[in-house]
DNA sequence: TTCCTTGCAAACGATTTGCATTGGA
DNA sequence: TCCAATGCAAATCGTTTGCAAGGAA
């Protein structure tokens, strides 16, 4: 599938969840999509924000990103900074873990190969279970120094 | 080594880490590290102020939190509401991994067996070199449901 | 018209910092 | 004595919320 195709489909899928629960899908609420697929990485409010093309007020986009956290389109993560990523949910782009940069707090995504990522899930799966959780996911977090900090 | 002896010797491990330094280690932050040591996971400031025995200010928590991390003596995480929680190092405490529960935000520690640590460490190392970081540490999370939570 | 949505400004909660005071080597 | 450490209060920063105005069905 083309790119184009691909972001199509994304905001295809989203409309129609939002529309489930007879919510709309606003030009604001579409500019936050893109900027979150433009992405390769969990992004902050701030940079939603400016990311997007039309300027769009701070309260504004975090009612945009906490709703799309209710909805299941975005999921939110924690950088080392403690503000708040977020990114697509893993069933409009696929599971996925990130590498932390350590140093400049940058986050990017990775793709882990089908035999390493069931052993994830089975690791994930028997040590949550253990300890007395129903396990709903595992997250892998690889922390180090990236290219650009690394001198 | 008897629990005592345990609690004695992360006190004298952190007294020698800071004297290094010229830094005193006053009772306030022996109370810190006694209030982190008792805990099972990873605390809030708050929590470790009001867990400890005498009444510790806001500001002098967080003041001794960062001084302990720059010391390399605790680290930082983020909980799923954002709120910093900090544990020891593991230099003091050994490798280890955390269970979340994404209902109440409770975070417990997990021992990893030496096999499934191995495939996490080696997973961790190709995947970050790959995306051209120099890898220091992996951190996997355990997302599910605690036993209170689940009814 | 009727809700949903937006934007501004004020409110909040966690964390940090300025400054005067205290306390240990 | 002298500098590190403390405690209080004020300041910051990310995020949330109240409320009145705007917009689509």
């Amino acid at each position: 599938m083309s790119s184009t195709g691909a972001s199509t489909e994304i905001h295809e899928l989203v409309k129609r969840r939002l529309l489930e629960t007879g919510v709309r899908y606003t030009s604001g609420r579409r500019a936050v999509v893109t900027a979150t697929q433009m992405a390769s990485g969990p992004r902050t409010a701030a940079e939603l924000a400016s990311g997007s093309a039309s300027f769009l007020p701070t309260s504004s986009v975090y009612r945009t990103l906490s709703l799309f956290e209710d909805k299941g389109i975005l999921k939110k993560h924690h950088g080392p900074h403690g503000v708040a990523r977020y990114e697509l949910a893993e069933w409009l782009t696929g599971h996925h873990h990130h590498v932390v940069c350590v140093a400049c707090g940058a986050i990017e995504d990775i793709e882990v190969p089908d035999r390493a990522e069931n052993e994830l899930h089975a690791i994930a799966s028997v040590l949550g279970s253990q300890a007395g959780f129903r396990v709903l996911d595992h997250v892998l977090e690889v922390e180090g120094v990236c290219q650009k900090c690394d001198r």
